[in-house]
DNA sequence: CTCTGGATTGAC
DNA sequence: TCAATCCAGAGG
């Protein structure tokens, strides 16, 4: 079912573009569609699973098609869905997403901002979506946070360029994100 | 135990 | 351009 999660993260990370997250929040139900991604391997030294299996990354370790969350900066969580063969260190980073359905929701828990800037960053997306640590590890399988893959986007649709934010193989060109979309966090 | 640096964001 | 604010991971 959930096998196309299985491989590589930079094979996993285009085909997650146009995939939605049905999310329920506060007995609601919010759609939005995943429009950036970045891969992450666990031979790529930008990863955290890069210098193997701890408390944190050990999410990342386990089955494919989980929710990886991690914190950071001291007060933001980013999502990654979890891809490549169990005992394999790999994810796909959720770094930006379009609203599709209860963006009111997602706009309140975004500090009521209604333009782009509600989902367009990785951060952005878990707060609108209301993702903390308390889903690190949650099967994307089951309510109240589903993933639903879509058919693959054309590649005249996919954008691939460098990733944002990191030091180490900032080089690699492992991130992608859907042409034109507005909701991209940075162009 | 101490130290360093973030897969970011929003304000200045 | 820079501070906020916590914690994982490395080194002693």
């Amino acid at each position: 079912m959930m096998n196309e999660l299985s491989g590589p993260a930079e094979v996993v990370a285009p085909r997650l573009l146009g995939a939605l997250f049905v999310r329920e929040l506060d007995g609601q139900r919010v759609v939005a569609r995943i429009v950036e991604t970045e891969a992450y391997n666990q031979t790529d030294a930008a990863s955290h699973s890069y210098r193997g299996r701890t408390p944190r990354t050990d999410v990342m370790f386990g089955p494919s098609g989980h929710l990886y969350v991690y914190f950071t900066y001291g007060m933001h969580y980013c999502m990654n869905v979890v891809c490549g063969p169990e005992g394999y260190g790999a994810a796909v980073l959720i770094r930006a997403l379009e609203p599709v359905e209860g963006v009111e929701l997602m706009s309140a828990r975004r500090g009521e901002r209604t333009d782009v800037g509600v989902t367009n960053g990785p951060a952005k997306a878990c707060q609108a979506l209301g993702i903390d640590r308390a889903m690190n590890g949650h099967d994307l399988t089951q309510l109240p946070l589903q993933l639903l893959l879509n058919p693959p986007l054309p590649p005249d649709q996919i954008v691939q360029t460098t990733r944002i934010g990191i030091t180490r193989a900032a080089d690699q060109p492992w991130r992608f994100y859907i042409t034109d979309n507005p909701y991209v966090s940075r162009v």
